[in-house]
DNA sequence: CGGAATTACTAACGTTTGTTAGGTAAATAT
DNA sequence: ATATTTACCTAACAAACGTTAGTAATTCCG
């Protein structure tokens, strides 16, 4: 709270006029990139048809959402687990949500014989490892925007390393 | 340490005995875990000389290391920024020199023409998430070994999600 | 311009934290 | 059996931390 006041300029004392406590603080960022990010994958289930574009959307919009506010998302990537016991169960289940919503994605995949992935869970954690582990690396400075970087994340999981043998 | 301590079934002041100071501990996970990842990476490039079996390797020999000590490893990871400033540079140095040996496998992989990634660092990059997001998921409980993860990553990197045609 | 509302201050509090010091008990070595 | 070493104890310390209470300063509004 003291590093957090000295970032303002005033005490830490005096963040209680504005906030009312620190837990409230991590709260509001957890619950409001989770709804975000959940916002988000319900919309490219309702709207897309076609899972390559359900996939291509969802990751641009999560790689938006994190690097749009990069402290924000640290923090929500690395501190959910400090939630109090209630909030984090709640929390919890805002996650599991957002997991079933690019399941459905690689189920519309198989469906539509474009993707392949026995182990759907395996594969959405994996999906999910690479957009989040965003926030170790990006910086606005460097040299890909939000938006390369999510064709490139797009590419890597769909198409691999592999050299590309119809090319 | 009265966490620590209590895990032990002794006081907090005991752990002094023991040890040195709370940044020991630290220092000891991370540049332990740093070191073996290292020689690992060391070790494929030296003995292996096929792209795809030294990716395969790294990252199974990866996968065996965090999944081996998954306390560690989830301190590794998480709290490394923790070190004091001199021990984190050099942690830092460590952490460049393992990225570079899995540059020096997608090079490899470029020139025996199996591999393509014009990006390698983000290819690194995204990678390395996929091998480091285990300790947010993996259980010893849990239905696949450490060695079929790796086996399904190295796939997952390769080839991706897309569907085979040539299958 | 005066009063109300808002923001920020100082001082303080209770709790938590990492660690030290001195003492005691247990274990080990001679 | 005695001496030494090791491990753990209690007590304590200083610093850090999140937050409250009362007061002062600033801003806003009629």
């Amino acid at each position: 709270m003291r590093d957090i006041a000295a970032e303002l300029g005033i005490e830490a004392a005096s963040l209680y006029s504005h906030i009312k406590s620190k837990d409230e603080i991590l709260e509001t960022i957890c619950f409001r990139m989770a709804d975000e990010l959940l916002r988000a994958i319900d919309e490219v289930n309702d709207v897309y048809f076609n899972a390559e574009e359900k996939l291509a959307t969802a990751i641009r919009n999560h790689v938006k959402i994190v690097t749009g506010d990069l402290n924000s998302s640290t923090v929500f990537l690395r501190e959910w687990r400090r939630l109090p016991a209630e909030k984090l169960a709640e929390f919890v289940k805002l996650r599991n949500k957002y997991e079933d919503g690019f399941t459905q994605i690689l189920i519309n995949g198989e469906n539509e014989n474009v993707f392949e992935a026995p182990d759907k869970k395996f594969a959405v954690l994996t999906i999910l490892s690479a957009v989040n582990w965003i926030t170790e690396w990006y910086s606005p400075k460097g040299n890909m925007t939000p938006d390369e970087i999510a064709e490139h994340l797009f590419r890597f999981i769909t198409t691999g390393l592999r050299v590309k043998i119809t090319e």
